[in-house]
This record gives structure tokens, C-alpha cells and sequence, in this order.
DNA sequence: ATGTGACTTGTAGTCCGTA
DNA sequence: ATACGGACTACAAGTCACA
């Protein structure tokens, strides 16, 4: 269960080391706790669009490229 | 503020009377109350990811197409 | 058919740790 | 540098009544 989630996260941990990042960086430049940062890379939590924005900011990239495809979430 | 959430919200509804569907309708369809759906449209709340695609689905749009651009935050 | 107030409940999100 | 947990706090999620 929770997909979505996993697949956000996957994409964000997946974008955040191609930028040569930490999680830790990510926190800091983001505004947010190094903890939920972690959480959200291992699809714990369903984060909220707000969020999406504030990291794809910080990656650099468009929030659009973080969100999964429809078909992706049923493999 | 709260730009974000609202162009969402426009965003949404738009999508929404374009496929000539009522906010009861949206609700129905998408599982949730129609009082909620308002507050999404009016940009009151801050939604997560997992609604985003709930909603998208229903009106058969990709959840990218909900999103605004980064440049249309700063008007 | 929609806006809004006054809620309650669930979970997003923080802050402290340990390994 | 990351995973994972406990114990919080803030706010998204969901309901109902009434304009």
C-alpha cells in the first residue's frame, strides 16, 4: 500500500543525490526537520503539495517531475 | 498568501467545470465531503499529494496539469 | 449548487534521542 | 550521513448545520 508515497519519495531521494545533496541539506534549505525529510524519501508520510514546492525549489527541478506517472502505480 | 493553494484551487475548479461536473458531484466521485471540495477550490486548505491524485483522476487530467507554474507564484 | 462556521479526528510535520 | 523511534504540536481531513 501507499505507492504514491513511495514513489514520491523515491523520485525526491533519487533528485536530491544527483544534486549532491544530504538529507540534512535538503532539511536545511527547505525549512524542514533532517527526521521527516527521511521518512518522506522512505514513503511514510504523504506529503503535502506545499512541501512538493519547497522541494523541488531547493532540487532545482519542477514539482511535476517528483509526482509519479498514473500507470507507475500499479505495478 | 497562500498563492499556492490557490491557484490550485482555480486550478481544480476550472478542470472541474470543464468536465460539467458540480462540486457535489467531484465530491461524490472522489470520495470525499462536499464542503471539503470548496475549501480546495478557494484555496483554504493546503492539500496533500494523495488528494491531488484522487482528484485528478476523477476529472481525467494528469495531477501535473493541477499544479501552477513557479513563475505564476510571484503575480 | 455553493459558502461558511464550529467543530472532531487523523496525520502531517517538529524536536528530542538512539544506533 | 542515514534509519528509526517516542512524544509531542500544527494543521489537513472529514462531518454537519445553516445561510
Amino acid at each position: 500500500m501507499d505507492k504514491l508515497a513511495k514513489a514520491v519519495g523515491e523520485r525526491i531521494r533519487h533528485r536530491r543525490k544527483a544534486c549532491g545533496l544530504s538529507q540534512d541539506d535538503l532539511a536545511l534549505l527547505s525549512g524542514m526537520d533532517r527526521s521527516y525529510v527521511g521518512r518522506i524519501e522512505r514513503g511514510e508520510v504523504n506529503i503535502t503539495v506545499e512541501k512538493l514546492y519547497r522541494i523541488a525549489t531547493v532540487l532545482a527541478c519542477d514539482p511535476s517531475t517528483l509526482l509519479p506517472e498514473a500507470t507507475e502505480l500499479y505495478s
